[in-house]
DNA sequence: GCCAACGTTGGC
DNA sequence: GCCAACGTTGGC
């Protein structure tokens, strides 16, 4: 068990998206980024939660907690010529890009950058760092329980 | 829309 | 295997 911290944009996939559907299956696809593939092809497990945050958007932050509920499989979009993700270096028998399903648990008070900044709990989190980039990161249990069960509230976390 | 930071590509 | 050029990310 562990827990992650997956961004998405909000104009495609938000978590009010994933809370209108909650027992449907969300492919997380279009991950292009090798050390975020790892994450999602080897580290994680089913049942893992991770806090679902909304990037490139009005007001980044976390909205929300999913969990991981398949195996690792090939992206899909990754085979399509006419997919937006199409990698024309992939090939069915050999796929390059991985993902997992997640599925709603809850929605939480948005929990924005500046918050996030001045808790000196947090500042080892790497989508607090200067330039990252990195859509999936692993989020430690100290820190899960400070957001969760802390600043967010979330009885079910508190420690 | 700007632009800094970063990952990837490809020529050599 | 170096590294410049390029494309993308993502906060502001």
């Amino acid at each position: 068990m562990q827990y992650w911290l997956m961004k998405s944009e909000p104009d495609e996939v938000s978590i009010a998206h994933l809370a209108a559907e909650p027992d449907r299956s969300f492919p997380w696809t279009g991950v292009r980024n090798y050390q975020a593939r790892n994450f999602m092809r080897d580290a994680m497990h089913v049942g893992d939660l991770a806090f679902f945050y909304h990037s490139s958007c009005a007001e980044p932050g976390i909205a929300g907690i999913c969990e991981i509920c398949s195996a690792a499989y090939p992206d899909p979009t990754q085979f399509s010529a006419v997919d937006r993700y199409y990698d024309p270096k992939s090939s069915p028998d050999k796929p390059r890009w991985w993902l997992r399903d997640v599925r709603f648990v809850a929605r939480t008070r948005l929990l924005g950058l500046p918050e996030m900044r001045a808790c000196s709990a947090l500042t080892a989190m790497p989508v607090l760092a200067r330039g990252n980039r990195l859509s999936i990161t692993p989020v430690t249990p100290a820190e899960w329980q400070f957001i969760a069960g802390g600043l967010l509230g979330l009885n079910r976390f508190r420690g």
